[in-house]
DNA sequence: CATCTAATGCAATTAAGTTGCATTAATTAG
DNA sequence: CTAATTAATGCAACTTAATTGCATTAGATG
């Protein structure tokens, strides 16, 4: 918790309560810079009830803090969101990477997802691009 | 069931066996040509127990017949694969366009997904691009 | 400090997906 | 054409993910 003002802080933009398990929350997103979900934070965090940190999840959704990012598995996965986004307009022009043998998400910063082209008439409001593959650790 | 020799045709190449419930899936998917779930099948045939059905897209994806498509739902949805797809290698070198109104799921075909680059040591697999906005129905 | 309202915890419920097992039916070999 | 083989089906039970209601607690605001 070296950088709790830095938490507080981000709680405070997005309209979020200060509590303890909210400030644990971003402080485990932000240091372990990884998509996470419901299951990796009941692991982390036994002492808050399943409920609170579905509701956690929701709320920084909502509030724009974290964005869903698609995949196969079933379980849906949450990563932090970047300046550019706003609780309204999500801006996630990046890549998500995810490892078929560590299982790991992470976002490729610097990485931004190249121009796409739908049919006509189509309006496009947000991109995903999701590699699967393996990461340096595992390849 | 007009094709009803394509659709034999496919699942015997795909090494499934010709049953009453296989050939109305096969047809439903190619003749919806959106991206289905679980849930649709269950509406579109009542008569098939839902195990059934779960059991018939689970054998379909590991024959090669369908994919699963990525998505932030939570509910597994599948599209037909090409003919460049065989049970070992998946070739979906297309885009998927998720409606954020009707919420239909559809590929874009004809429209490669571009080149993506990854940070060195990365191994890339399989690449997917989901596009959320809105079908020209509904935009 | 009093009020307001967000956040929490617990219990119960819904929904998605899986597993085991006995039965049925499509395919294959003789 | 029939018998043997094995995939597919249906039912029941179960697991896991996620949601809802409600009473209680505790931040935030004036």
């Amino acid at each position: 918790m070296q950088n709790i003002d830095l938490y507080k802080e981000i709680l405070k933009t997005h309209n979020q309560r200060i509590t303890d398990c909210r400030l644990d929350v971003v402080e485990f997103f932000l240091e372990s810079k990884k998509a996470l979900s419901q299951g990796n934070l009941e692991e982390k965090f036994p002492q808050y009830d399943r409920v609170t940190l579905y509701r956690t999840l929701n709320s920084f959704l909502d509030s724009g803090i974290l964005h869903k990012i698609p995949n196969s598995t079933g379980v849906a996965t949450y990563g932090v969101c970047y300046e550019t986004c706003s609780p309204k307009h999500h801006d996630h022009n990046h890549i998500h990477f995810k490892c078929n043998k560590c299982g790991s998400i992470e976002c490729l910063e610097g990485k931004p997802v190249p121009a796409v082209s739908v049919p006509i008439g189509y309006q496009v409001e947000v991109v995903n691009m999701i590699v699967d593959g393996y990461c340096a650790k595992c390849a």
